[in-house]
RNA sequence: GGGGGUGUAGCUCAGUAGGUUAGAGCGCUGGCCUGUCACGCCAGAGGUCGCGGGUUCGAGUCCCGUCACUCCCGCCA
């Protein structure tokens, strides 16, 4: 017999009955009735009921076992009498009855209940997130997220692409966000980059004649942490494929997304391809959003023109000095108390705004509300026009700049659906939103700048630079979005030298800069460069989707907290002096504020990281190069 | 960098208007219980109320500072 399993603990069956069998796992719960004892036995593969009584002369020693511990448990798989079957349990029909009991690894009392769904606070999950991983909850999110990888895999290979590995010490890339940095031991002063992304090597593969690239891509940013962006690392599907026009990378992809989400996506309803393209332009006009949840049956309008010269004069003083009104119908709200426009409206002033004003259409069609009074019926009827509204309906408006209004009617448009319980359920919406800006102009330095990858083809190539206003060109730049979730951009790449120099020239960059900065990549395009395209969809992202958390967190089986540390593995950590020297550094910390040195650390207890206490390490990154 | 929330037993939380001995459930320890499956019953141990300072006769509670976790803005595809 094996020394530790016959079987796994999810295996055991009616047919089983009779077979003399061997289990291995934690203990997962214990029902001790003084005469009789059930061990319930836990382990990837599901629960089995282990029994022993006191006839046993190894009764006492099962009795004084711990949850959590690991044992192994052999004797007879026996048919459970009728009436004690469990139909909860695939196991249910049958019990192993305990004739030799070895404890393989016992456990302390355990800081979290692993056999509970009570949630235990992040600090403690993380801290012990093997604990947490044993809950059925994350181990299932982590089983699910393994099973959606292999799934991408398989469906990109039948697609015809190829999976390629990139460098992970490489260069600081210029644009974007923050980059980790690894000090160089052979080369004093100088630093690797942790890629953000394999964008330059995967356009490289391109020009190496790769047609096809696909990789299942770490990526390093060191940037603040969302609840849906992790903090320091992340997991891109990354993609690329030569000779491809815009559609065709959609096609690609579009398939892999939709059988993805269809498998795992637990019988939610999943678009089919082709899915909806709407340009940036309407999106932000329609949805107040680059990101639309077409869950959201709210559809947001101008009327701009319906309050200029009005006798509601907050707004048509607005409108003359430039600002845009934005309409949010709120349907089907006509019925509601006037608490439920006011409570949005002192809501939008906690956010900072200048209010929400609203009208609201009675049952017969009549308009009530402070705004109401204040315009014609022609005005009202062009807005009801505009909104789509009918009698029963209600209506918010934002007044603000333009590019302030689509985002906050964004937010009020998500806002109200919630509160109308409007939000379709149980589908995956999908969409691209196509056509971005390449340029935009930046409050800040008063200067254009990219406003997005700066790679891009611009739409109307060289011609367009040339001749147009660069606000007004948009790149072959998208990006696919589910349920109001950016699953990730991608574009058609800009894979002319002469282009490229003009297109960083017009964000002020010499042709000798570009040389100097992307000398890799700009040196390639000029030995013959494929016309290539591709995207990069996160899939921390899509398996957060797909498992229904709200978290990102959830999905991974080590996240890191929200200022980017481990606790569980203690880093980032202090280095002891010699490295430093060996690597050339020597640390510039902030000062502290003069503070009482806390005493012993809080960990207390057998925390077991094993971590020194270390004071606080100060800020790392904020290391100087020496000599 | 800024704003919000949370921090009380190993875990999850309650703690009323500042008042005497800080509670509950789970877990833990001991006892009882031969068909449970969140077993049940009885008893017990366990608390620097995150940390530091202040106000007060008196602080878990009020004030200031600080740390940690988290959500949001900035930032970031």
């Amino acid at each position: 017999m094996h020394p530790y399993r016959t079987h796994t603990c999810g295996a055991l069956r009616a047919d089983h009955v009779g077979a003399q069998v061997r289990l291995s796992g934690w203990v997962h719960r214990k029902r001790d009735h003084g005469q009789l004892l059930f061990l319930d036995l836990r382990d990837d593969d599901g629960l089995t009921q282990a029994v022993i009584d006191v006839s046993s002369p190894i009764f006492r020693e099962v009795e004084r076992i711990r949850v959590e511990s690991v044992v192994c448990v052999t004797g007879q798989c026996v048919r459970r009498d009728p009436e004690t079957v469990n139909s909860k349990l695939p196991t249910g029909e049958i019990e192993v009855r305990v004739e030799q009991f070895d404890v393989l690894s016992a456990a302390a009392q355990v800081p979290l209940q692993v056999n509970s769904d009570e949630d235990a606070g992040e600090e403690v999950r993380l801290r012990h997130r093997y604990l947490d991983l044993r809950r059925e909850r994350m181990h299932r999110n982590i089983q699910l997220r393994s099973e959606v990888i292999f799934a991408l895999r398989e469906k990109m290979v039948e697609q015809g692409f190829r999976e390629f590995q990139t460098p992970i010490l490489t260069a600081s890339s210029p644009e974007g966000a923050r980059d980790y940095l690894v000090p160089s031991r052979l080369h004093p002063g100088k630093f690797y980059a942790l890629p953000q992304a394999p964008q330059m090597f995967k356009q490289l593969l391109m020009v190496a004649g790769f047609d096809k690239y696909f990789q299942i891509a770490p990526c390093f940013r060191d940037e603040a942490s969302r609840a849906d962006r992790s903090p320091g690392e992340f997991y891109q599907l990354d993609f690329e494929m030569s000779f491809v026009t815009q559609d065709d990378v959609f096609d690609a992809i579009e398939p892999v997304l939709a059988g993805v989400f269809e498998q795992f996506g637990g019988g939610r309803t999943v678009d089919k391809p082709p899915f909806r393209r709407i340009p940036y332009d309407e999106a932000m006009l329609t949805y107040g959003s680059d990101k639309p949840d077409l869950r959201n049956p709210i559809l947001l309008a101008d009327v701009t023109e319906a309050f200029r010269g009005s006798g509601f004069g907050i707004f048509a003083k607005a409108v003359d000095k430039g600002s845009v009104v934005r309409a949010v119908p709120a349907p089907g709200a006509g019925g509601r108390a006037r608490s439920f426009f006011d409570n949005f409206n002192t809501w939008a002033q906690r956010q900072g705004k200048a209010g929400l004003g609203y009208i609201i259409f009675a049952d017969d069609g009549t308009p009530k509300g402070p705004i109401a009074k204040n315009l014609e019926t022609e005005r009202l009827d062009r807005i009801k026009q505009a909104a789509g509204l009918k009698a029963g309906d209600g209506v918010f408006f934002v007044c603000d700049k333009a590019s302030e209004a689509a985002a906050f009617a964004g937010t009020v448009r998500t806002e109200v659906a919630n509160a109308l319980e409007l939000i379709e359920p149980d589908c995956y919406r999908f969409c691209w939103v196509v056509d971005f800006p390449m340029y935009e102009f930046d409050e800040e330095t008063g200067e254009i700048a990219f406003s997005h990858n700066p790679f891009s083809m611009p739409q109307g190539g060289m011609e367009a630079l040339e001749t147009q206003d660069p606000l007004t060109i948009k790149a072959s730049q998208y990006d696919i979005v589910c349920n109001g979730v950016e699953l990730s951009s991608g574009a058609i790449r800009n894979h002319l030298p002469e282009v490229m120099y003009k297109a960083f020239g017009i964000v002020g960059y010499s042709q000798q800069e570009v040389d100097d900065r992307f000398s890799g990549l700009i040196n390639a395009l000029k030995y013959g460069a494929p016309p290539h395209g591709g995207c990069a969809p996160g899939i921390d992202r899509m398996i957060m989707l797909l498992a229904d958390e709200p978290n990102i967190r959830e999905v991974i089986p080590f996240p890191m907290t929200q200022r980017a540390e481990d606790l569980m593995m203690g880093a980032p950590a202090d280095v002891p002096e010699d490295r430093l020297k060996e690597l050339h550094l020597k640390l510039s910390l902030p000062k502290k504020k003069a503070q009482p040195t806390e005493g012993a650390g809080q960990g207390g207890g057998n925390s077991g990281s094993g971590a020194p206490e270390a004071g606080k390490a100060g800020e790392p990154g904020k290391t100087g190069t020496g000599g």
